[in-house]
DNA sequence: TCAAAAGTGTTGCCTTTACACCCATGC
DNA sequence: GCATGGGTGTAAAGGCAACACTTTTGA
């Protein structure tokens, strides 16, 4: 039976090995997409995967992440958040290995990810992602059903948007992650009585004549009283 | 430097070591509570702690979790769920280990657990958990925010309470989860508006001279539409 | 007959939803 | 002057919060 050692390369240890993988997820034109990258070495070499590596013996898993993450595109001091461990015995041919995943998220204009050209890494809209290998179907599937779930209470439009944005742009946002569409008069007074955002004295003219205001988050207001409707 | 090898004894390999802890979570007396440990080895010999153990090389994650807690207090076949994996450096001194963290709830007088004895364990009401050690505490407290979050739309009662159930315990749980107090008409109107319930013909009398109706889960109805006013 | 827990309704307020038209501008 | 996206208000319905008294029955 194959193995594969901590680098990555064919092995024969009968050990437990434990790497990351990264679910990079970012939001531009109106879209949200994922970055994947064409497997460079066997098994299942070219054919899209996620990004990850194993983790070093005195590094701490979150840095392990980062690090992961900036060999592999560049991105650097990005949000980053612990998704799930994925260690099913048999995950892995050939070799036990235990996966801690993350997510990323980012506003992909935002960056220039030279590094991810050496990788043969491509976004993909979330509609036209392909078979992945391994569990990592599974890991995506996790990651948007979390930042569903985040989207709710956190500032997700911190890392996904540019620091400043439209009200149009906000709510496709949204209408990306919930994957369903909003009245715009409902969204614009629900998410104005937030108070999370900051109007400026500026337009964006890139979309409309007519120009749309651009506007900053405010943060705080993330947190809720503690009332039976917001239970259940 | 000291280490610890798989079995959890002295050891001095320069390796990566993963293992389990388990959040025990029992509801009893209309009280949440936590079953800690006495940890049986040094270093930090008789403190109160989490239990856990290393993972083997042919076992899948959730399967060690369930056995970790099958050998300490003999509980098998309950619902256990992966919180999350703690991985900093040096979050065990001397030794290398990156542990992931499973939480189960169970209703405790359902359980019979003989195991426990051998163990040196206790449960201790939520206000009264000790310090523990390690990372411990943070494990336990982000044990309880999941359950918080899992409450909300997840019929965890199914866990925590026995298989038939009174009104007034099913608000005492919801009480102790998120600390405070709901208006016993309004809750009883909002959880009947879920008709998760199934109304039994049968009264508990141990509480009270009139007696109190028993109730059933009755599932389904956990999922919302997706409106405006259920995403912030 | 009384103590102790079980059980029940109404009202005001606020939030959510549904819905359609005018505005500003560059071409 | 017209096409394009930006921006706005109102009414009806439903959900939530606040609030106090009656019922049952065993001792």
């Amino acid at each position: 039976m194959k193995k594969i050692d901590e680098n990555g390369r064919y092995d024969n240890n009968e050990k437990l090995h434990i790497a990351t993988d990264c679910i990079i997820l970012g939001f531009e034109e109106q879209k949200l997409k994922l970055l994947l990258f064409k497997r460079k070495i066997e098994p299942m070499k070219g054919e899209w995967s996620l990004i990850g590596s194993s983790i070093r013996l005195n590094e701490d898993i979150d840095a392990a992440a980062q690090r992961i993450l900036k060999e592999s595109t560049g991105l650097d001091k990005v949000f980053m958040q612990q998704l799930k461990t994925y260690g099913k015995k048999n995950r892995e041919p050939g070799c036990r290995f235990i996966s801690i995943a993350y997510y990323a998220l980012i506003n992909i204009p935002d960056h220039v990810m030279d590094e991810t050209k050496e990788y043969d890494a491509r976004w993909f809209e979330i509609d036209e992602v392909p078979n992945l290998i391994l569990d990592h179907d599974e890991m995506v599937k996790d990651a948007f059903l979390q930042l569903k779930q985040d989207a709710r209470h956190k500032p997700i439009g911190l890392k996904l948007l540019p620091e400043k944005f439209t009200f149009t742009q906000l709510q496709k946002l949204y209408e990306a992650i919930f994957r369903t569409e909003f009245d715009e008069r409902n969204f614009r007074k629900k998410v104005g009585s937030l108070k999370m955002l900051k109007k400026l004295n500026e337009k964006d003219k890139s979309t409309s004549r007519k120009g749309a205001f651009l506007y900053k988050f405010n943060m705080g207001r993330y947190e809720k009283s503690l009332k039976l409707g917001h239970i259940f």
